[in-house]
DNA sequence: ACAGCTTCTTCACATCCTCGTCACGACTCG
DNA sequence: CGAGTCGTGACGAGGATGTGAAGAAGCTGT
């Protein structure tokens, strides 16, 4: 379980969210998430560093595939589509984290309430 | 949840309280502190000389870079932050003990009670 | 090529966070 | 008790991030 996994599809998961790149897809507690490519790439390479705390230009680099200009917003702008889509798929998680002055860090966190009875829906 | 061990990386364990400087953040009992900058640095100083009493002075010039004017009273505000999250963090535990006229040490000390989830036999 | 739709990028403005500093009260030690 | 030291809450400035919107660019089917 790791990265490099190419052949054998790789699936990222983080809490009640999963991650699948090569099905290029997520899902919320088995429900599939829409997603575009950009939002669906920026997921990943968060989830592929999941609890850690990733730099703008890594993140941008990564999921732009070139070096990002000073000032640019594009990875705040689709870390919030991310999160709304999230939020609207699992009320009451929490995945993307802002760490001041340095990026985003991805990892599932329960806000404790209103979120009692999620356990059902695998499968559609 | 993937590991994802990028050792190499230093690792300051005080306690519960685990202080990892290369990936901006520390944490308590495995959960994520959030810390800012500064506060983050300070922990990590302190963290460095860990049961050392660290004059302000010296701890000034490791976090800030530079000579600590007279007067200035930077180094207790930020221990008082680091106090506040750190109590938030982990009840029943104190960390940054004061060293009236010298300066502050750090050190993992259990308070003895709302204690109770923590396989005690902390040393004391 | 065209219309209709989705996605991408960029802006402008709003809001939040950090930092450094101050003021005042509590505390410590001689 | 007195002087110096430390704890603590508050504040403003500057910068970083959140957020909504608009236009550009790309995609699909006809």
């Amino acid at each position: 379980m790791s990265a490099t996994a190419r052949s054998s599809s790789e699936i990222i998961e983080v809490g009640p969210l999963q991650i699948l790149p090569d099905e290029h897809l997520a899902r919320a507690d088995g429900r599939v998430l829409v997603l575009s490519i950009r939002e669906l790439r920026l997921l990943t390479e968060l989830g592929r560093r999941a609890d850690r705390i990733m730099p703008r230009e890594e993140l941008f680099r990564l999921v732009w595939g070139r070096e990002m200009r000073s000032g640019d917003r594009s990875v705040d702008v689709y870390v919030r589509k991310l999160r709304v889509k999230l939020e609207e798929a699992l009320p009451g998680w929490r995945f993307i984290h802002t760490h001041f002055g340095f990026g985003y860090r991805l990892a599932a966190e329960s806000t404790g309430r209103s979120q009692l009875d999620h356990t059902t829906a695998t499968t559609e």
